[in-house]
RNA sequence: GGUCCCAUCGUCUAGAGGCCCAGGACGAAGCCCUUUCAAGGCUUAAACGCGGGUUCGAAUCCCGCUGGGAUCACCA
């Protein structure tokens, strides 16, 4: 056959370690001396070491934050231990800056790693497992590397990129499995010499792992959220370490790595349920036990009629700046993952509602195995339940951070009358059933803007009154009337006292009353109020209204019944 | 194409042979309450992809089909 063009015996065992050492000159420790080095944990039995290991490539993915969630909590609620590792194998998509947004992210939602870079600026990694950025563990890989080509269980291969190319396209012209396999794997049986001879000429070779070829047999795992999966064993040569930098692969990387970091629980998107033959095959050429497994469904969304995972280039919702722009609290975010995660934790939060969410018993085996659809109504609707239970200075707070950073004119509006600011978020908070019509703070404006003056104008400039339609006078009548408001008189008093009014000028007491006999007045109670509502904020919903005149005071409700009743003589479009 | 995974209301899901003519939540509609807007309470519409088995009995077990997804890189 042509593919086999070196066609060599098998090396004997002392060609293998000639192979190794000539492959790793500079490396002199065992696997053995960094099993040593980073001992087993002292962890209280059942409890799960997990990690989060991201790729620097300038972009949290709200999967990610998802992915870091499940792993912590698994790793907390048994004791254990969780830390962060950093996958910088690939050098081409590394971006600077990365590991500031990851650990800043991490830290923002709660999820600090108890190991790995906690902190930067200064950078601060923690851990005894140390270092847990993968390109600073080389010697590692390589010394895990050199053992087995010395066992004769991985080899050097100098195929070229165009050598591997045109392998792909002759195996496709033929219809044969595509990868780097038995007779196509050209460098499976290269000799001593033909290795030398590459060296020599200053060409570096990539390592492979040697499988079996062919190969009948099957794994089995059982995944932590998937239960029992049978696939058949790897029969391809999978690179270790690349040729081009010496680093390792993923997969090489993940089975030296979580083996001396002794990770017992690798938490993963389920991207990688396909390879995990491959890692099963890596495991037990080291001679180590396999982690557990729980391979996550990505978070997706309707693409057309197909769903599909969320996309970073796509969907703005899977970058995690998404978020911040629009203001959503941390807690929410979380909140709505962990109810992704769990769908039992709605029913805890219904009966627990201010216990923090970290209390929730959370399972990895309760997750689901298809891939979830995201739901930004569901989103909102968590969150504005989430506001709903912060205090009215928590709310000034964070809107207070959030608009400094996002919205400079509403940061100013806030900030020129905090103690105002601040009673305006607690119109209708502290109350049995809080009002929940904040979604985000970039929804602040919606909610609460017409209390503020700047902002009350800029809402009537572009969009006036709207006015229901009475007589003027019957409107300036009213608006007459709340003008003489007193802030200092209760509720139903001042209630009562507008009933009277509202019969004295044509309004029905009650709904009812007016049904009966609707054309005798202008509208009911309930209609007059509207007019007041108006005349006030210029909006047809919103809080109670002698919350809202009671907060907005004496002065301002003057000035905002004036303004009303400017407008309304300058534009002809109101009656 | 090979391999693997998945399939319950629009959405997230509960459901591990009888408790299910399928339950909850979001969303939708309606009613009540109410000065209004929310909230809250009550109510309604809304699903086991299809076909075969197994069983006294199946959303639940088995097989097939269909449909979707993932993966098959010196990216992770």
């Amino acid at each position: 056959m042509h593919k086999g063009f070196w066609v060599t015996s098998d090396a004997s065992t002392t060609d293998h370690a000639q192979l190794a050492a000539l492959l790793f000159p500079h490396i002199d420790k065992t696997p053995a001396d960094w099993l040593a080095h980073y001992p087993p944990r002292p962890l209280p039995p059942g409890a799960f070491v997990t990690r989060y290991a991201p790729s620097p490539t300038g972009f949290v993915h709200i999967g990610s934050i998802y992915a870091s969630l499940v792993a912590r909590r698994a790793a907390h609620q048994t004791g254990g231990v969780f830390f962060l590792r950093i996958e910088d194998t690939d050098k081409k998509r590394e971006q600077d800056g990365s590991i500031e947004k990851i650990v800043a992210n991490m830290i923002n939602f709660g999820l600090q790693p108890d190991e790995g870079i906690v902190q930067v600026n200064p950078e601060i990694e923690l851990g005894a497992y140390a270092p847990y950025t993968q390109s600073e563990r080389v010697e590692i890989y390589e010394t895990f590397a050199k053992d087995l080509v010395a066992r004769g269980l991985a080899y050097p291969a100098f195929d070229t990129d165009a050598e591997l190319d045109a392998m792909r396209r002759a195996q496709e012209a033929q219809n044969a499995k595509p990868g780097y396999y038995g007779e196509w794997a050209r460098w499976r049986s290269a000799s001593l010499e033909q290795v030398r001879a590459k060296l020599e000429a200053g060409e570096r070779p990539a390592i492979r792992v040697r499988a079996p070829y062919p190969n009948a047999a099957h794994i089995q795992l059982e995944d932590e959220i998937r239960g029992f999966i049978d696939m058949p064993a790897n029969d391809t040569d999978a690179v270790l370490l690349k040729s081009s930098n010496r680093l390792p692969t993923y997969h090489f990387a993940h089975v030296v790595d979580d083996t001396l970091m002794r990770v017992n629980l690798v938490t993963r998107g389920d991207e990688w349920l396909p390879s995990v033959p491959l890692h099963l095959q890596l495991f037990s050429y080291i001679g180590q036990p396999a982690p557990k497994f729980a391979h996550i469904a990505p978070i997706a969304k309707m693409d057309g009629t197909a769903r599909r995972k969320l996309s970073k280039r796509k969907d703005p919702e899977a970058d995690m700046t998404y978020y911040y722009q629009a203001g959503y609290p941390e807690q929410a975010v979380t909140e709505y993952l962990l109810n992704l995660a769990n769908s039992s934790f709605q029913d805890w939060r219904r009966d627990n509602p201010r216990t923090p969410n970290h209390a929730f018993g959370f399972s990895i085996h309760k997750m689901g195995v298809a891939p979830p659809l995201f739901d930004l109504v569901k989103l909102n609707d968590i969150s504005k339940n989430v506001i709903a239970t912060f205090s009215a200075a928590e709310v000034y707070g964070l809107v207070q951070t959030w608009a400094n950073k996002h919205d400079p004119r509403i940061a100013a509006v806030l900030a020129a009358d905090p103690a105002y600011s601040e009673a305006v978020f607690n119109v209708e908070r502290m109350t049995a059933s809080p009002r929940k019509d904040i979604v985000n703070w970039s929804d602040v404006e919606r909610a609460v803007g017409f209390f503020f003056d700047p902002l009350f104008a800029d809402a009537v400039a572009r969009d006036g009154y709207p006015m229901p339609e009475y007589p003027r006078q019957v409107i300036t009548a009213i608006l007459d009337h709340v003008a003489g408001f007193d802030p200092a008189q209760p509720k139903e008093i001042w209630l009562a006292e507008m009933r009277t009014f509202a019969e004295a000028h044509g309004f029905a007491r009650d709904a009812k009353t007016y049904k009966q006999a609707p054309d005798q007045f202008h509208g009911h109670f309930g209609d007059m109020m509207m007019v007041v509502r108006v005349g006030l904020t210029a909006r047809t919903n919103t809080p109670d209204l002698h919350e809202i005149m009671h907060t907005l005071g004496t002065e301002r409700v003057r000035a905002r019944i004036a303004q009303a009743r400017a407008y309304m003589s300058s534009d002809a479009q109101m009656n």
